[in-house]
DNA sequence: TGCCTGTTTGTTATCGATAACATCTGTCCA
DNA sequence: TGGACAGATGTTATCGATAACAAACAGGCA
């Protein structure tokens, strides 16, 4: 009770209950294989002796860590941030433990993660984005372990994957701003070294306009991590070079709202000068004047199929499917 | 390099650079005390073998598992956010891993959370607020670890804390609008059962109300999470129950972002109808028509500071303070 | 030259659990 | 009545590292 003292052992708790150590080990992880009085007691003495197991000497001698790791660019995003809630909490029901690394966008600092990560032998590993460091593939296929690649569809995944195409995104935005009538899109993005989710989308944009005859216009600027003040900036840097476009579409919500801000100060209405589409149905969409048009990826559907994705391959060998599809789906409001 | 070997142990690496296998582990921890020639030698094997240590064999051995766990009501939600990554990142850079729990401001939940992190028995605990589960304090108790409570300044705290006075913002809210010349002066709320944060705020706006000689309006309605939605459904409310109100302080900048999208429905101009301030000084909080009036908090800022208390007291036994007030700022913009 | 001292390296026990195998008990049936 | 068999429990080796102590070696000084 007081503090500071070692924890206690399992052979303590086994001294208490007059049985062996092993005992108690199968009490707690296949009791249907004691009989029902030495169980009794062997519960009774851990709740006595408030005994907690140490899971690394477990991890060490199972050979299972119980550990999966994830890879995100940062957790202040709402997207990732929902990501994670939802794999971590559906992990955790099957005895596993999330440890959440931050990139900050770096591949550099991917890499180096990945190896300190893999220190604690993780069970999985899941990445963001199709866009990976040469080394961290090295690492990975040496390590054999089962690798979840998050939030996009490569076209060669590693091995598991759920996410959407953030191209047909792209095309779908754009074609959904022609069938309202404009004709003079812009298309405005961050520039980003390393996640080309973004650039996914601008790819779609592009090979859009192509189709549909229309010239692109595209402004990039400002580093990781994206704000809505980037949204801003970038929004004047558009009307600069491209004064006549009569929509924009933001890579993402965060630019979005920067633009719609920029127009009210700017004294433009939106949608009537200019349409305005984001990216991710962010929860303030709905309540930004105007509300947003955007498009929703539940970050926690992919976080619950990753977690399936993962927990099948551990417990069954191989999943069913390796590559799992989320769908996405445009949200009209009143920006455009 | 193809895949599910058994990976590399440190007797692997041992023997390839021709030493002992405690040689290595000295390399890796106190490479100082290794002859030069050893040393690289060792260095090129771990290299060429693509070694990475087992950290739960470590943990296991040394008894210090490097682990610090951290409890937060939940991962979407931007202030807390901040929080983790700095922690993180801080943390990592001294060698600990964040293991962070989530507890959707459930108490229950916090306490078979903490049962099962107790596992892999972390040398620190943060807890976010000052409420906890009685079995909470009896565990962490009974276990001797380090215990940082974050986000508020309990009276009388476990351990250590680094937070602020969320009464103290309560106060400056309603001093502020009152020096605006707001005399019916609204506060909004969710009920929380576990968090008493806004409480807190609650209680300071409740005091300088009742000192100022003004009479109380409260709102409270709605489950956590809080959403945007809830400020709108609050406001609603607030003005059935006191249609005179003319300014109203929300528990969050969420439930503020809300209240201004209901005004805006409504018709009502901010802040000429009605002032609003929130509580967080969300990044969206800038860009808000109009934009929102608030308190500051840094995430990052108590984040950083839970690290730099933890690895002191890690490190050299006890920190020079066991409690660390951050400042909070009111940020006056449009809306009130 | 020989002893002391400090640097470098190695040996052995240990951390707290689990796996695999061994033992014991009692039941059931030929 | 003996033995096969299943269920319950115990014994021993092991997981991969670190701590603590021991030994080997070199340089400095009397």
């Amino acid at each position: 009770m007081s503090g500071g003292e070692k924890p206690i052992r399992m052979q303590e708790v086994a001294e208490l209950a007059g049985v062996s150590i092993m005992t108690v080990s199968r009490v707690l992880r296949m009791p249907e294989k004691v009989a029902e009085a030495s169980r009794k007691r062997v519960r009774e003495a851990i709740e006595t002796l408030g005994y907690v197991p140490d899971l690394a000497a477990g991890a060490l001698s199972s050979m299972r860590s119980h550990f999966i790791v994830a890879l995100i660019p940062m957790m202040n995003s709402s997207p990732f941030a929902n990501t994670m809630q939802s794999l971590s909490s559906v992990l955790n029901e099957s005895g596993y433990q999330l440890l959440i690394g931050t990139t900050d966008y770096a591949l550099e600092k991917e890499e180096s993660l990945v190896r300190t990560l893999l220190g604690h032998r993780p069970q999985g590993i899941v990445l963001t984005g199709r866009q990976h460091h040469p080394e961290v593939y090295k690492l990975l296929k040496r390590s054999g372990i089962p690798v979840v690649e998050i939030w996009d569809l490569p076209e060669s995944p590693i091995d598991l994957a759920v996410g959407y195409s953030n191209f047909d995104c792209g095309v779908r935005l754009t074609e959904y701003l022609h069938a309202r009538g404009r004709r003079k899109i812009g298309f405005a993005l961050a520039e980003m070294r390393d996640d080309d989710r973004g650039e996914q989308r601008l790819q779609g944009y592009q090979e859009t306009v192509r189709r549909l005859g229309l010239p692109e216009r595209v402004v990039r600027a400002g580093q990781p991590p994206v704000t809505m003040e980037l949204g801003g900036r970038l929004l004047r840097i558009l009307l600069q070079e491209h004064p006549e476009v009569d929509s924009v579409i933001c890579v993402s919500d965060t630019l979005a709202i920067g633009v719609l801000s920029e127009c009210r100060k700017q004294g433009r209405t939106v949608p009537e000068d200019l349409a305005v589409v984001g990216f991710g149905d962010f929860e303030v969409a709905q309540h930004t004047a105007p509300p947003l048009t955007t498009i929703r990826v539940s970050g926690h559907e992919i976080g619950r199929q990753t977690a399936h994705l993962l927990l099948e391959r551990l417990e069954s060998g191989s999943p069913r499917r390796s590559q799992v599809e989320v769908s996405f789906e445009l949200i009209e409001r009143g920006s455009a």
